[in-house]
DNA sequence: GGCGCCGGTCGAGATCGTCAAGCATTTTAC
DNA sequence: GTAAAATGCTTGACGATCTCGACCGGCGCC
């Protein structure tokens, strides 16, 4: 589905996805036509979701970020859902397996802020919040080569 | 220390970071040598940390997302915490208050290969693991405008 | 008031992107 | 087996874009 260009195109595209049509052409090795529409293709099919820029939170003065879990009231999964979506500092927002139903990152200005937050949802939804102290990695892709981890084992007795 | 030109900058290349200079210039109302010299300054400011590439982790085979509470046993926290920064699968690692030392996001091919990435920390940290069924919100950043929610409070009597 | 800095514009030259035409290789169909 | 069609690439030319230097105006500060 990806040649090995694809993936080098992207990985220059992670570092820096402003990168001319030309620098990129030199770097791999084709033309710039050629590399337009290879981007436009991988655009086209959703490998490429979009390209964006990495702003630092702490520059909009969002100082805190919380990670939450949520775990809504009986019958209140989806008004809690629609809750959240609508709050703009829940930057982030994944549905998972298990007692919580939400794990979501919370930016805030303030302690208060968390609090007020956390407020509009505590009546329907019961929550735990963790602050973040440190980021030891921040958002990077997954491997792009084929050569993930070893892991690889079908289920199977072990 | 933004103005609200900086913030118009930053919200359309939030939606396509490949927006040409001319275009930025035109829809802010500037010139594109200005606009130019602020986003050189953002990034120098380290505002903008990154120009970069959305990819669709499916496009690449990862077909699950997991994330994982991982709580160290005791005088290993170090080794855990390398051990998860050399795992390229982990998409993302914050370091939290409360008995979790870590939330981080895993990405994988299979569930085989979460077992297996999994038993790599198994004898350092113990770990929780939920997969994500779904994505409700996919990251975002918080609001540019100084408007943020009205949560704003300072911490007081209530 | 005069000075210097900051952030802006303008215009020219250099760089870059896009388009059409054409070519080689592979696939498909018969 | 061969011919047609489809892919994916290159090249070169043209138009669009970026960058750089020169210059300008407002503002704070002696």
């Amino acid at each position: 589905m990806l040649d090995d260009l694809d993936r080098r195109l992207l990985e220059i595209l992670v570092k820096d996805a402003r990168t001319s049509l030309k620098e990129l052409a030199a770097q791999v090795g084709l033309s710039s036509p050629s590399v337009s529409e290879r981007l436009r293709r991988l655009e086209e099919r959703g490998v490429i979701r979009a390209f964006t820029v990495e702003i630092d939170p702490l520059a909009l003065g969002y100082t805190l970020q919380a990670i939450v879990r949520i775990r809504p009231l009986p019958g209140k999964l989806h008004i809690v859902q629609k809750l959240i979506e609508e709050i703009p500092e829940f930057g982030e927002c994944d549905k998972v397996t298990g007692d919580d139903c939400f794990v979501a990152r919370l930016f805030v200005r303030s302690i208060g802020d968390l609090d007020g937050i956390l407020d509009r949802i505590a009546d329907k939804a019961e929550t735990s919040t963790a602050i973040i102290k440190a980021q030891p990695i921040r958002r990077r892709p997954p491997p792009l080569d084929a050569t993930a981890s070893r892991g690889a084992k079908i289920l199977q007795a072990s």
